[in-house]
DNA sequence: GTACCTGCAAACTATTTGCAATTGT
DNA sequence: ACAATTGCAAATAGTTTGCAGGTAC
């Protein structure tokens, strides 16, 4: 489904033909490592750890990087604290994010498109884009719950 | 429509039995003047303007209290700023935001359950809340857009 | 050698907190 | 008096930037 091969964030970098030096390539490995989504204070933390000697700067410009070229998702979280995701940030998609253990599954075939056009309709509104979430418990976490 | 009379906040506020001192008063008047929604940045700045001697800490320990009280509702936006709406943050809704002038809408009725509870069903995912926000330009907006 | 990359420290932005002084009742 | 509220300054959190030195071809 959504399950990414370890590195493949790096793989895609290379074939659009950046060339990443050892620190980014580092970064981006651990990035990997981390699942699906993390949050910025995961990654500096988890670089903190394994790469002691990498500043925290190179993290923050690494994900912009892989932002900007649309290998990495940016999501506001209620609280505030930002949430990256790796996958398919370039396709339209909705998540089913985890309020337990802040997994996050990604959602296609929207079929919002009818309801944004009927709203945005009656109120004269001219529709450039929209955001859905659903936050709730995946299924591990409903276990864990009990 | 969902035009709030002026001071509709400190009425609301009052009848909720708070009692408010003068700068409290003064913040939410000030509030009330900038329409249904605002940034923390334009609030703290006609705060300086109106009422210089009233420091930012008051202003956050202000709108904390609404936002506590359910008077004022919180939007994440995708660059990170915190909106805040008046209105009905309790009622179920969602919203159109205007990129041109911030304006935002508010729309009941939403509709989603359905989908939801369908796309929840096929993960196994037990939603318990969900975002929906259409982002465009509102009618004046386009307007001027030309 | 040139252009990019790096870590560090300092700067910045947004928000929160400690606290002594002030206000309200 | 007593408790709640205030402004201020300092603290915190998260992120960005300037820069001198380092790396990679």
């Amino acid at each position: 489904m959504s399950t990414e091969s370890p590195d493949s964030l790096l793989r895609q970098a290379e074939e659009r033909g950046i060339k990443l030096a050892t620190s980014r390539r580092r970064i981006i490995q651990i990035i990997s490592s981390l699942g699906t989504a993390f949050t910025t204070g995961k990654l500096l933390a988890a670089v903190a750890r394994q790469e002691p000697t990498i500043g925290r700067a190179t993290v923050f410009r690494t994900l912009q990087l892989l932002h900007d070229l649309h290998l990495l998702e940016r999501i506001r979280l209620d609280n505030g604290r930002v949430l990256y995701v790796t996958g398919h940030p370039h396709r339209h998609h909705h998540h089913l994010i985890c309020n337990g253990c802040g997994e996050v599954r990604s959602l296609f075939g929207c079929g919002l498109e009818a309801l944004v056009a009927a709203w945005s309709a009656q109120q004269g509104f001219r529709a450039q884009g929209h955001t859905f979430d659903i936050y709730g418990l995946c299924a591990a976490c409903q276990r864990d719950e009990k």
